[in-house]
DNA sequence: GTCTATAAATCGATAGAC
DNA sequence: GTCTATCGATTTATAGAC
């Protein structure tokens, strides 16, 4: 599907390419970074892991390439904020069950779950997760007490995944998803309109 | 301090046997079992790599020797029990702050955490954590529907856990307990006793 | 583009001297 | 009990042939 066919040729075989992609995204998510090897992810991409190092270089950049989402989070959040603190709960739910519930999405998701207890991915995580995805949440909504809010908000989505994406318990796992939205909507929406404790 | 004076002299050094188990828990606790070297627990213990495994064995039988917890799950549980349903909200999140706010506790169980992540340690949360710390409580409180709201439950205090102890996010790490517990008890008792919806 | 061969570093584990 | 020396296995990464 080349466009172009002066010289300089694209680096890579596209099949080839997408195909360690993917088993790289998948591994990753499974095993986190330092229970992945390049020798893993090309056996199971059906090439030479050579290869591997060809197309991505350093370990690191591949694991830096798999974890690109396809999804822009000020983008996805932007409705939830539209829509005003009243229904905030359970509209954030369903921004969070439906991207998760996304096969594609979930496996980079994974992958940055699980990078967090390898590098020094925490930050990924806090700085990420919260202060560019929920963050703005919490400050457009107008919200009193905001970085408390958010912050419990944050604890039980957090689990929540942990539990029904990471761990796979039952039987929240196969629970429909709609049942997960209309259990942990009140929740956080409490989060956000409760009175706080002082 | 050796008690007896017989042959069969007894194996290590008390305080060298000590300080390598404390580095180990210490390490598996930040960095996880596979981010976690041999050499980096005898360094940071000030011995010789080779007296770890002179003291514990190979370096799995180390990390169990640094996931023993000193206390019982199921006799901190047991009060949480008796209590009753009606304040069981409030009663289990006083037992969760109480013992990951005992640092030496908290240790073993950053370790334990961390551990899912690396071995198949999934089961280890998912059968012991849930097994054998939530379940019996769901039971014993005669619950109707007692895996889903323990589950629910799960989910909330697991998070707290991951976003106060593993990532240290702020303004949840520096929370007084009290308040806390007061903000996440109602969200318990709700699992606890509320309608769950269909 | 794909693969062979290998360099270079790291780690777990053991044997044995003191 | 403690440490030196080292083996053997893995892994990342590179150089270069085809």
């Amino acid at each position: 599907m080349s466009t172009s066919r002066g010289p300089g040729r694209r680096p890579g075989s596209p099949d080839t390419r997408a195909a360690i992609l993917d088993s790289a995204r998948g591994l990753f998510a499974e095993r986190g970074l330092k229970g992945t090897t390049i020798r893993a992810v090309a056996s199971e991409a059906g090439v030479d892991p050579a290869l591997v190092h060809h197309y991505f270089g350093a370990k690191d950049d591949l694991f830096l390439a798999a974890l690109e989402i396809k999804v822009d989070p000020r983008q996805v959040m932007a409705p939830v904020i539209a829509a005003g603190v009243e229904a905030a709960g359970e509209n954030l739910m369903r921004v969070v069950l439906r991207v998760w519930d996304d096969p594609e999405i979930r496996l980079s998701l994974l992958a940055i779950v699980r990078g967090v207890f390898d590098r020094e991915g925490q930050r990924m995580v806090r700085d990420g997760f919260l202060g560019i995805v929920l963050g703005p949440v919490g400050r457009g909504l107008g919200l009193d007490r905001a970085d408390e809010r958010m912050v419990f908000v944050a604890s039980q989505v957090f689990g929540l995944i942990m539990l029904r994406y990471v761990l796979e318990v039952e039987p929240l796992a196969s629970m429909p998803a709609d049942l997960v939205i209309s259990t942990y909507a009140p929740t956080l929406q409490g989060y956000f309109t409760d009175d706080l404790p002082s």
